[in-house]
DNA sequence: CGAGCTATTGAAGCAGATCAACGGGGGTGG
DNA sequence: CCACCCCCGTTGATCTGCTTCAATAGCTCG
């Protein structure tokens, strides 16, 4: 179930609002467009193996994108989770020529695959398409080191309750949301075990926090920001 | 003890050697070099503080800066340290305009300080330019990422030993090194508390490694690889 | 409706944080 | 140049939080 094709017009209406195309020039966002090949992918499927040669940058249109490492001795790390809009391997435009990480679709995705060499050589003569790119760097930065200062500071409920902060819509007394990836994700994204993530809900529930299987309902968002 | 002037020869050609400048172009070396400051500082300053106004990027040119986040609580987890050639501040060029950070100064420091709104223009016309940040927010992620992951999947004398490698001469059978700042420095750059960065070195005595202030010495670098 | 994967719950073990006390080295002032 | 002092680093003891292992319960999808 994996195909590769260039885009419908459906596509392109979702690709135009990425951040990496949100230049305002129309040319510089036909050219990324023209260089893109779409993706789809199952669940499961690696997309990318750590030390392979990188050949591509990837944009996340639908479903996630599970970055991981795997030490010596088996165990795997997470790097990032990708939603849509987001972009990987950008990091490696100008630099190494292998990839850093592995990416395994978490859930069923589509997705943009541009080839580094052609991007590297529009950013030398496109400022606009070089501003989607720092945009991009910019953003996997901020949430990579918002990731790397979480582990550090936060206990896992806390990560889980900050996790429930971000997914808030706008400040409402009460709301429920639907994780968009399995708990198993989850945890990985916010650095736990499985079963850390598990007792971390379970210890929010004298917060207001209910879980029914992948629906969270938030009571009492006030009482989560004390967490 | 902060001076800030504009650059000298010698400042001058340090900053030629630093990754954002290291364009061809001699225009657009020119132009960085105009648009910045140098800024002289003594350790435990202040640089900038999380949530002020984030005006300007920094370039470290000799010495050491730490970057650091505080919780709610008081306790306090570095981001990065960043030492001669690395930039900070660079990810909110095009994003947020509050800084995400704290800055300290942990080893005395010289640094080239570049007026934000200034290099977001000269992106604009600047290939050049927009490559050497581009390559800066590469560095940054990459290193960022590669804290995340030890962080996750290391313990505490196996992110000693690894940092040791990543500081090792070519592939020499033996070695010595000079830490370039304090031990509760290089702990909080690898995730630990003093106490812990103190017992993994004693742990690592066995592998070869002695400790005496800031040298040590490493007798087998391939022991090292093995923990 | 059943098979297999995903999530929960319990129990045990371990790694690192924290607290406290001590020793040593470097910088400063005399 | 020497002596003192302060701060950094070390070491020990305890405590907490997370991982790991194991067994059970619940979903989901064929």
């Amino acid at each position: 179930m994996t195909s590769s094709v260039k885009l419908s017009t459906k596509e392109k209406s979702i690709l135009l609002r990425m951040p990496l195309i949100a230049a305002t020039d129309e040319a510089s966002t036909a050219a990324l467009m023209e260089a893109s090949t779409l993706l789809t992918l199952a669940p499961r499927q690696m997309l990318i193996r750590e030390g392979d040669p990188a050949e591509h940058l990837f944009c996340v249109l639908t479903g996630y994108v599970r970055l991981f490492r795997v030490s010596k001795d088996g165990r795997e790390a997470d790097v990032r989770i990708c939603g849509p809009g987001e972009t990987f391997n950008a990091n490696l435009i100008f630099g190494a020529d292998r990839n850093r990480y592995n990416a395994q679709i978490a859930e069923s995705c589509t997705l943009a695959r541009l080839d580094i060499a052609k991007v590297r050589s529009m950013i030398e003569t496109d400022p606009n398409i070089a501003r989607g790119i720092i945009q991009c760097l910019a953003d996997s930065l901020t949430a990579t080191m918002e990731g790397l200062v979480n582990d550090r500071l936060q206990t896992a409920p806390q990560r889980v309750a900050h996790y429930l902060m971000t997914q808030a819509p706008h400040d409402k007394a009460s709301y429920s949301l639907r994780l968009p990836f399995q708990k198993s994700v989850l945890a990985g994204k916010l650095g736990l075990a499985p079963e850390a993530l598990s007792r971390a809900f379970s210890s929010l529930r004298e917060c207001g926090v209910i879980v029914r299987g992948r629906v969270i309902h938030v009571n009492d968002p006030v009482a989560l920001k004390q967490i």
